[in-house]
DNA sequence: GCAAGATTTGCACACCCTGCAAGAAAAGGT
DNA sequence: ACCTTTTCTTGCAGGGTGTGCAAATCTTGC
């Protein structure tokens, strides 16, 4: 067996570590706790919490949940419309249980004061979009590969908007945000069609 | 009159920090050179240094450029389509003298190596973003906000891929870069547009 | 059990970044 | 030209950051 009780462990450490980052941010604010608070916090040594993150910010942010194996081909396969698909797609990338409503809304409300976070967000992002780009290419072959680079990156602003709403609390659930979202986009599209 | 030697003085001094941190990070490699390093190439103490970036990073990425008032104005008032609007917009952005090409490629040759630059590179795009949401708000008031911030994202991702192209120096003119990347992002919205 | 490999930890050390205060330089008024 | 105000530069002190290394501890596969 490839170690279970041992990843199991790491990706424990991982979210303790996390959450203790996310829990002092709150109660002290964000640049005012140390990567030593951190690591007392999360009842680890300052020498460990470096093997899991390599800063502070990171640790805010956690570790990146990329799309799941079953999810990429489902879409690639799919037989649907474009803009169904990638509805499943985000919505069985953001049920994961690696994505934490909680953290996302922690980290959001914390990149106020330090808009660093914001910016490890988007590299979280930016990973995934390079993800999109190649699961695109499989299922549009035609394209070309700057049309790709920018449908990828529309994707993932779509992804980001509606993650930010979901991740806000106005809306309970993540298919209607997706949707909601997706819904936006098209209309976008429909009116630069027009107005050419 | 609002200090015209000093303001000078001070855009100069960060160019040359900007300049001799980029030359030693191309001779060096960017991992390898510290602030002590750059303070000596650039004939200043590693105080002034840090009195005008908050780090290595930002010292190879450089100060934002912004959009001139005059661009503001010219398209919340333009009549034209948003397509050739937004053309002029980008176009006379990338014009300014602040936005400097060579720095630009090397900056994005460099990220290959230090991922960190590139986020503060997105830094700088999202600074331009909420430019660019505010300016759309004013010339298409009817929309609403949550579709407006799609909208920015998107005009963004062109700018991006436009800058990228330009920056690499396959094409030398950055009109043409900018044309042909509004071209493929409204061949795209017909192509949704259909598929829907 | 036991050998191989992974994880945790302390320690040393170089680097990062900031507050402070003194001194140099420029701006603006007289 | 002189003086005042404002801005910029610099050194220094000091705490925080992040990494290499090696010893100790724990898991895993056999």
């Amino acid at each position: 067996m490839v170690s279970s009780l041992r990843s199991r462990r790491r990706r424990q450490t991982a979210r303790d570590i996390q959450a203790a980052t996310l829990r002092l941010a709150r109660r002290h604010g964000f640049d005012v706790v140390t990567t030593g608070m951190i690591a007392a916090e999360a009842q680890v040594s300052v020498r460990t919490f470096f093997n899991y993150y390599a800063n502070k910010e990171a640790a805010a942010v956690g570790e990146t949940p990329e799309f799941s194996d079953e999810a990429i081909c489902a879409f690639v396969e799919g037989t649907g419309s474009l803009h169904d698909d990638l509805a499943r797609l985000m919505r069985t990338h953001l049920i994961q249980e690696d994505v934490n409503r909680g953290a996302i809304h922690d980290m959001i409300a914390l990149s106020e004061e330090a808009p660093r976070l914001m910016s490890l967000f988007e590299d979280h992002l930016r990973v995934l979009r390079s993800s999109v780009a190649s699961i695109l290419s499989h299922r549009l072959p035609e394209t070309d590969a700057l049309t790709l680079d920018l449908l990828s990156q529309i994707v993932i602003a779509a992804l980001r908007q509606a993650v930010q709403l979901w991740a806000a609390q106005d809306e309970k659930d993540i298919g209607t945000c997706v949707d909601a979202t997706l819904e936006r986009l098209t209309a976008l599209c429909r009116l630069v069609c027009e107005t050419e």
